[in-house]
DNA sequence: CTGAAAGCGCTTACAG
DNA sequence: CTGAAAGCGCTTACAG
């Protein structure tokens, strides 16, 4: 069973290649009277147009590349953050008709595969998620001449345009509430410090900290539930009088609930707890969670226009506002 | 800056296309001592193979795709688990060189996108993952001729070959060891009836009921939180009496535990529950929520295999054990 | 072991 | 508006 081509149509209609692919194409300058001829040519043999050739010629492929750039151990791995990002660009990728190629990298091995298949121009243009200070990604990747956007501010030399949520500004926002609540003696959880959303949130928990001349309680995180367990005992053990922790995503907080629990505090009476992301999980923690909500879509939409536009490196980052969403822990 | 050829290569290295060719696709048949010439060349120019090209010729895209045939509302929405099919899938299919096109489809227009673009060849295979009753697809690619596997028993009338965990018999695992604690009414909350892994969970839990002379007590749910907090409300109001719920996903178990627990109802000593899928949020409930695990990351290792391997339709169903998980909810 | 040549299935100036 | 023809960048029998 051969696929019919180009040909094949045409001799059917009883036209040439060239206007069977003007037809084909969607090309205005074609007689009305022809078109329907060869559409019902296509119709009977079943055409489909054989992509490689096509791209052959066009030099283009109609795909976009979505590089993940994490240990596959943790990518997906409960962190509905990912997945909802992932969704969001693919749904906006296949809205404009593009269709998304999903690459994990995350060994040298990985890196190497993911920068030779841009370099083959597999892909139009390249989405880069989740970098970490130490990624060649961002670089390489550029260097290949490919558009590419970042999900998320890089922390590479190199700086592609990029989108982002206001992790500062929700970061603040955040403890912010926590001081308007009386609370006094505020810790932080923070994300993997290699990572701009952990950096950002940091930063802008600092900010506000020192800002109303208070001292800074750290404990660093990864945003796994596992970390956030170990932080917040950590930070029990440091200051076992803080009456309030901020953790920079809802998987953390969900961990810190549990080893307050676990300590015999209770939340919100004696600490209260923020977290970040606003993933359907904070709505059924017990008490439900406090967090900031990042605009996942709207990144999204914006990167994925700022891919297609062409946007050009050196270009101006879009930063989306954050929202906090009180509930019940804080 | 144009890229260079294989032309440009050849005429570099002081040889022909076809040697080049033979070099870069790693042929025994080439005088080591040219080779390296060759290389050298393909080195200096920073040489990439074209893959449209290439497949033009070949007939071989070097691509699979993983079509997701969800409402894009829920697909990543906040359920690990497709995220972790997701993540396994595509590490498998790296591992074997293969490059992920992920494709989701949850409308006509997304069925017919993905039908086209599977039909014009851009992937050499298809995966098929979490198909609900009325899906048009598995008939729809099985019939483009392109290979197809499904994760998971498939519910359509086409039958492509599939790879699935034990459904059934982690179901009745749960019910057995709810029944050896002594519960004597056991409800359960079933996944979507449209989807085989519902439906295989319910007919493991009626098999065992009847099997033991019980009445089946059932809810429908959709595998979401928040049809586990429904369904639980509902079966409370059927059967205030009862004294253990299997709920057919871990998302569920957690909607009824926050129901139970609203209810008054203490978990386990008046109510014990059971989930599935073992996610990691399984380990964070309070108390920690006794679950079926699913092999995930060998389902996936099998599917690829069969993918890899061309086991033609009609080919034996591979399914895959299950593992009850005992915590401090039964 | 190597090269000349055909051919994969399209698109797109260029004429007419 | 339509067609003849060149060309996109590879691979692979087929000779030698």
């Amino acid at each position: 069973m051969k696929r019919p081509t180009l040909e094949a149509v045409a001799a059917r209609a009883g036209v040439s290649r060239a206007t069977v692919s003007r037809v084909v194409n969607g090309s205005a300058t074609v007689n009305p009277r022809i078109r329907t001829v060869v559409l019902r040519a296509v119709e009977e043999l079943g055409y489909v147009p054989n992509p490689a050739a096509r791209s052959l010629v066009t030099q283009r492929t109609g795909s976009i590349g979505l590089v993940v750039s994490e240990p596959p151990a943790r990518v997906f791995s409960d962190d509905p953050f990912f997945s909802l990002v992932i969704r969001a660009v693919s749904q906006e990728l296949e809205a404009a008709d593009k269709q998304v190629v999903l690459m994990m990298a995350s060994s040298p091995a990985g890196y190497d595969r993911v920068e030779r298949y841009v370099a083959g121009r597999h892909v139009d243009g390249v989405i880069l998620l989740s970098q970490h200070g130490s990624d060649p990604l961002p670089t390489a990747l550029v260097r290949t001449g490919v558009p590419v956007i970042s999900h998320g501010r890089p922390v590479s030399t190199t700086r592609p345009p990029y989108c982002d949520a206001d992790n500062v500004g929700g970061a603040r926002a955040a403890v912010e509430h926590l001081l308007a609540r009386g609370r006094r003696r505020i810790a932080t959880i923070t994300g993997p410090v290699d990572m701009s959303a952990g950096l950002d949130r940091l930063a802008g928990y600092r900010e506000l900290m020192s800002g109303s001349g208070r001292r800074s309680l750290v404990a660093v995180g990864d945003f796994t539930r596992d970390s956030g367990v170990a932080a917040m005992s950590q930070l029990l053990e440091d200051d076992p009088g803080l009456d309030a922790v901020f953790a920079a995503s809802d998987l953390m907080a969900i961990g810190a609930l549990r080893a307050l629990r676990r300590a015999g505090r209770r939340v919100p009476d004696d600490v209260a707890v923020v977290g970040f992301d606003d993933i359907e999980a904070a709505r059924f923690t017990d008490p439900a969670l406090t967090t900031v909500r990042q605009p996942i879509a709207e990144v999204a939409r914006t990167i994925v226009r700022m891919l297609l536009d062409g946007v050009e490196e050196g270009a101006e980052p879009v930063v989306l506002p954050t929202e906090l969403i009180v509930r019940d822990s804080t």
